[in-house]
DNA sequence: CTGAGTGCAAAACATTTGCAATGTT
DNA sequence: AACATTGCAAATGTTTTGCACTCAG
């Protein structure tokens, strides 16, 4: 199993700095930082992964400023099994996340997969099916062989 | 949406203390007590509820119990989407847990809802598809019309 | 008697929060 | 100056763990 990385979706330099000025958020050297560093961030990570890049700032801050990227809609972030929530950008391919439970890896997956129990699951039981805030878990060939 | 519970499945009194003692387990007052009060809880509980219904074990003792009763089968548990993880009988109907993102609601629906994605996913993405450790989670009606 | 089981305190982990200090506009 | 943003330390909530003590077989 490989681990998909969909296309890098570097977003134009200052159209998330642009976005939080219009949502008006003040935008200094710190929070500058942050969000440099999440454009440069490969589609997938973790606060910690961010935090790393930006040594400077401190955790909170990331988490922070992660929250209000997210508030203002320029990144989201899912949820594998256990462990830390994986950031991406919103701009992202409409995937859903699949994770292994026993080797943690994942890939993504067209989200269209779904449709057929979606579908179902909204006329028979009432349920609007979400697999974008919380992966969908499982066993990759490798770990469901053993 | 109405929380389903499954039909409530009271394992015979010492049948789970019996698999304990054939698995060369000891079982005194304290464990005794857990295993009873494992056995009056409604299909679905949480560990810190176990704990209230024995006050007099500790939880880190509940948590230690707790486990060795999904090592020996009697029990598993499943993780909804935040928040402390749901234990129920292992012999409850195969049933996938649905939880309500918003509300945190949660229905239990049979497992082969999920027949179609299930082959999908094992054809075209070499994943085995396991929707009984983690909720499926999603928005119950009310929830989703807001 | 001897190993399994238990209580307790403390750690683990990811994330959040209160507050005072600092920076932005 | 007025208000938003930050760093830090401490809290959060769920679960686990190390260790010394106690109990079951």
């Amino acid at each position: 199993m490989t681990t998909v990385r969909h296309a890098d979706q570097l977003v134009a330099p200052d159209e998330i700095v642009a976005t939080l000025r219009a949502a008006g958020h003040s935008v200094g050297r710190t929070r500058a930082a942050v969000v440099d560093a999440v454009r440069r961030q490969p589609t997938a990570f973790t606060a910690d992964e961010l935090a790393a890049a930006v040594p400077e700032v401190h955790v909170s801050t990331v988490y922070r400023t992660l929250g209000l990227l997210e508030e203002i809609g320029a990144i989201r972030h899912v949820h594998l099994s256990h462990g830390p929530a994986l950031y991406e950008h919103a701009a992202s391919a409409d995937v859903r996340h699949l994770v292994c439970e026993v080797c943690e890896r994942h890939v993504a997956v067209p989200a269209d997969v779904f449709a057929p129990v979606r579908e179902r699951l909204a006329r028979e039981h009432d349920f609007v099916l979400d697999g974008s805030h919380f992966a969908i878990v499982g066993r990759c060939r490798s770990c469901a062989e053993r």
